[in-house]
Order: structure tokens, then C-alpha cells, then sequence
DNA sequence: GCCAACGTTGGC
DNA sequence: GCCAACGTTGGC
């Protein structure tokens, strides 16, 4: 099992949204880096949510792949922002996952905590700079995360 | 609202 | 294939 972080801004989508829908398919990644980790996903792998683009930032809650190798529907939709013209059914170009609400974290795991206790090596989400929507997290690191919680 | 970082586009 | 221009992300 492998643990991964992925961001999205709680006016879009936030961790209540994915807790009263019980499951949703992470669907609008359009960079190939981030999609690319998304082809790397497995059934049971953990997903830390991120909320970004809000005060504050941070980690709120935690959740599971349910299927993976998932053709995003919105790049055949015409009147999505997603649509990509160049993506055909038979060889869809933007591959993600169907995740699953697992839990809400009782308080948000701020970025400033984040920053205060990993190295922008150990967990690229603290890095300057990075934009990436989807990171891995080492197990090492998954595990303070989720200590940090607890103690919290 | 600012702007640094950085990905993408398109002319050449 | 280079790189300037442009667009987007996302913290602050």
C-alpha cells in the first residue's frame, strides 16, 4: 500500500463534499506529472486530502482508492473546462482514480505545522514553489503525518 | 490582490 | 529545439 497527497481548493471540492458523497472520481488533473503519479495508484492505496488555496492550508482528512486506471469523463465532455479535443475515447489521454471517503481529520493539519516538522525533501508539499496537485508520501512520513493527528 | 514559480504555447 | 510570452497555481 502507498500513501499520496492531493490537493484541491474546498470551494471546488473540499473534504465535506467527499464525506457526504461517500465517493467521487478525482476528475480535472490536466498536467502530466500529476497524471502521471495517477496511473501509478492501486486499489488500497491512501490518499491524503489537501484543502489549498485557503486560509489556512493544510491536510484535513484521509481517503482510499477504489478504482484506478479511470478514463476522466470530463475530457470527452464538450461543455466541461476539462474537455480535451484531442482525447478520444479509445485512447483517452487523462487517466485518474475513484476515491472514498475514509475520515476526517479532527482538525486541520495546518502547511505552517507541515513546514515546521518535514524537510521539503521528505514531503514536497512543503517545498517553495511546488505546484504539483499530486505528490507519493514515503510510508515513513505517512506515518508521522498520521502520529501528528493523533497527538493533535 | 500580489507575485514567485513554473508549465504550456507557438513563432522562428 | 529554443525561448519569449503567456497562463495558472497557490501561498501570503
Amino acid at each position: 500500500m502507498k500513501y499520496w497527497l492531493m490537493k484541491s481548493e474546498p470551494t471546488v471540492y473540499s473534504i465535506t463534499d467527499l464525506q457526504e458523497d461517500g465517493q467521487t472520481i478525482w476528475d480535472g488533473v490536466r498536467n502530466y506529472q500529476a497524471r502521471n503519479f495517477l496511473r501509478q495508484m492501486d486499489i488500497g492505496d491512501r490518499v491524503f486530502f489537501y484543502h489549498s488555496n485557503t486560509t489556512p492550508p493544510g491536510i484535513v482528512g484521509l481517503m482510499t482508492i477504489i478504482e484506478n486506471q479511470v478514463a476522466d469523463p470530463t475530457q470527452f465532455n464538450q461543455d466541461s473546462p476539462y474537455y480535451d479535443p484531442k482525447s478520444t475515447v479509445n485512447s483517452p489521454r487523462w487517466q485518474t482514480v475513484k476515491v472514498e471517503f475514509m475520515e476526517a481529520f479532527p482538525a486541520i493539519l495546518t502547511l505552517d505545522t507541515l513546514k515546521k516538522t518535514f524537510n521539503p525533501e521528505d514531503l514536497l508539499v512543503v517545498k517553495r514553489g511546488n505546484r504539483l496537485s499530486i505528490i507519493p508520501v514515503n510510508l515513513t512520513i505517512a506515518d508521522q503525518i498520521l502520529q501528528l493527528v493523533n497527538y493533535n
